[in-house]
DNA sequence: GTTCGAGTTCACATGCTAGC
DNA sequence: GCTAGCATGTGAACTCGAAC
């Protein structure tokens, strides 16, 4: 169940956050906070509830005044807390949340790509949501399938170290694309003076482009407007002092149209923020049959030794 | 062809000032 | 009171050449 295309990305996207020093330093304040959170014998409920306390966690390891240390790592830490938060609570489901864009499959890459004039703009993308396709070879075990490319030649699903061939999932992301959906998470602890900057790039990405000024979305043949479908959604801690925020501040009427909302690390306030576990069902319903019975069924396998165990949870 | 290390580039958030 | 914009040092990713 955990051996498919899917689960082996999750993996290694999970792995890899905890391979960064920012990442890894947080999680030893990070842990015994959720631990503390969830409490003994949690359920798929206090699982998905996480999503109310991620200011809280994240504040665990804030210091007073402003540290320069800290500030680089800051941003870095806060969309690797989301992107774990995600990808436990989408386990077992074909929905796989990819901090590193070298993760994402090359024809992904290229739909998202902003083309200014001659020049291909970075994304913007903090992190990518990847929805696979309902089809056998996202939701099969990978000892039973048979990959082949267009020229019949065989694509081995794994590379000679046991991870993810990615060109096999070039391949499929190639071949199934139109199938795919993609999600565009744009991460900030601070809303006040980011606010602009999602905005922005959801209005040229809604907009498709600026064909008069020569701003295209998309290359090499690959376009969001071809996919199954797009959201562009801000997720924000936020770290401003002492601000209290209503649906008449700019900094909240900037995000408040996003094709895939806004959201914060702690529970839904009407008409300003909603809480990151509402993501789920908001923009990703269609990747799942049913995200509390996918964290259900993966609860025992998050003990140590288990196939599970690299989230580090228990 | 692979690995390693040095150098470079980019993104990051807060506290503050200026302007309205 | 609200908003925009700036300066700042560090971490991570990336690039490239040297060594094997």
């Amino acid at each position: 169940m955990y051996n498919n295309i899917p689960e082996l990305l999750r993996k290694e996207a999970v792995q890899r956050l905890f391979a960064t020093n920012t990442f890894n330093n947080s999680w030893i304040i990070w842990k015994p906070e959720i631990q503390r959170i969830l409490g003994d014998n949690f359920d798929e409920n206090a699982l998905l509830n996480l999503g109310d306390f991620l200011t809280q966690i994240f504040r665990t390891t804030g210091t007073s005044g402003r540290g320069q240390g800290e500030l680089s790592g800051g941003g870095a830490a806060w969309e690797s807390l989301i992107c774990w938060y995600i990808n436990l609570c989408t386990v077992g489901s074909r929905i796989v949340a990819v901090k590193k864009m070298s993760l994402v499959p090359e024809p992904i890459r290229d739909a998202i790509t902003v083309n200014y004039g001659n020049f291909g703009c970075n994304t913007e993308s903090d992190i990518t949501i990847l929805i696979f396709p309902n089809l056998p070879e996202y939701t099969q075990d990978i000892n039973t399938l048979n990959i082949q490319n267009n020229q019949n030649q065989e694509l081995p699903v794994l590379n000679r170290n046991g991870k993810l061939n990615l060109n096999a999932l070039n391949f499929l992301a190639s071949r199934d694309f139109q199938q795919y959906e993609i999600g565009i998470i744009q991460c900030k602890t601070n809303w006040n003076d980011n606010a602009q900057i999602p905005m922005l790039w959801d209005m040229i990405y809604s907009a498709g482009g600026f064909r008069g000024r020569n701003i295209t979305i998309g290359k090499n043949g690959y376009s969001i407007q071809n996919i199954h479908q797009f959201t562009y959604s801000f997720v924000t801690v936020p770290s401003n002092q002492n601000q209290n925020y209503s649906s008449n501040q700019v900094a909240v009427k900037r995000v408040t149209n996003l094709s895939g909302g806004n959201y914060w690390g702690q529970p839904t306030e009407q008409h300003v923020a909603k809480s990151i576990k509402e993501i789920f069902t908001n923009n990703f319903n269609n990747g799942t049959s049913g995200i509390r019975n996918g964290i259900r069924n993966a609860i025992p396998k998050f003990n140590p030794n288990q196939v599970l165990s690299y989230f580090d949870i228990i």
